[in-house]
DNA sequence: AAATAAAGACCGACTGGTTGGTCTGTTGTA
DNA sequence: TACAACAGACCAACCAGTCGGTCTTTATTT
């Protein structure tokens, strides 16, 4: 494949972070990557396309890896434990494309959205499934809704993409045990809850009384 | 105060929310506001004005509301709750404008960005204060590092605006009782921890071996 | 109270600069 | 010779913002 294509995503994926799609020309970018108009646009039929193929490879890449976590794995609680690493690694490798995925993708052309709306659903499919398991299973705690949950989980991993730096005071790896943890503690069934409730003004509504 | 200027902000409000700031023209505002190009401008600088007003308007908010929270009560526990509480149910009542302020803000114009910059770290130190203390008076696990812990805190509560709706499963009230639990649970040391360490690899880098 | 002045609110045709994309080439190479 | 890879001048569309002007409300003077 050509080399000047890549170089192409790659000036791009450093320009959108920094300024944003719409912050960024077509003639900033062949400038950056020293081409010209010929150029990008021999290798890509549009700027939305562009736009596309970052978002793609992103969360095809991400998808592959927790098919991966949750094949290798048979008990929920490592499944989660592996999807949540690979998970918040995704945001060391990807930070950029990451960036733009998550900022940019009200600009996608339906086409384009439909195809990685897909993908994303498939993805927080997957999370969802393997929370749901270990509750059936009784490995986790069964009050506790699915769908908020879940998203909690999706939530505290994903804003990693707005204040990790490569050269902060903790590895990507580190923040990665540590959401391992907080995600492990608050799914675990924890003993009798009676230092949580004592703070509490009323039991929480989801809560099986019984 | 001009009625305009308010019904002005409202239309943009819905129209960014769904196009995004840079999908919107002022002709489009203008037209679905029933009003003019000089109607806008007799009211705004410019479309960034429009927009550093509707960042503006909720942060305010979001802080002022941190700040009661903080000095109704005095030991940590009630104060999480009740800023997490407040926190949550800001996103229904601001959705559009939160929206815009995750998605758009890297459009804002560097004075403006200042301005927004300064009250939104403020409302940062405020809830890893809050963590802090909790951590210093041994109601919080002091393994946990405050950095990392906080950051999902505001993750899985600013990841709401990409999933919550009005009509979903859940009211915000619940959204916001479920996560309350979920924080309480990776905060609060409890439960021995035999049962969570029994699936880790290995010990987790942040605790404390002493 | 009437007349007049001044200020504020709003209108909409127009513009100057910008931008994504095109098109006609030129170069290298198999 | 044929074709892919790239160059760069050019263009039509668009868009934020302007500006001279109108209408309405408020303040001031007579």
């Amino acid at each position: 494949m050509s080399d000047l294509r890549e170089k192409i995503i790659q000036t791009s994926l450093e320009l959108f972070d920094r300024y944003g799609f719409h912050g960024v020309t077509v003639k900033q970018i062949v400038q950056q990557t020293n081409t010209s108009k010929g150029g990008f646009y021999h290798h890509f039929q549009s700027k939305d396309e562009l736009l596309f193929v970052i978002h793609d490879t992103f969360i095809t890449y991400v998808l592959k890896e927790a098919q991966a976590a949750n094949v290798i794995h048979s008990s929920p609680i490592p499944k989660v434990q592996a999807i949540i690493q690979s998970f918040v690694q995704v945001f060391d490798l990807y930070k950029p494309h990451i960036s733009v995925f998550y900022q940019e993708s009200l600009y996608l052309k339906p086409a384009y959205e439909e195809e990685i709306k897909g993908k994303r659903d498939e993805f927080k499919r997957m999370v969802f499934n393997v929370i749901a398991e270990g509750q059936e299973s009784g490995h986790f705690r069964r009050e506790l809704p699915l769908e908020i949950t879940g998203m909690a989980i999706l939530g505290m991993v994903n804003w990693i993409y707005k204040w990790y730096r490569r050269d902060g005071t903790y590895t990507i790896d580190q923040i990665a045990e540590v959401f391992t943890d907080l995600v492990l503690h608050f799914l675990l069934p924890g003993k009798e809850d009676s230092e949580y409730f004592r703070h509490m003004l009323k039991v929480p509504f989801f809560y099986e009384s019984e």
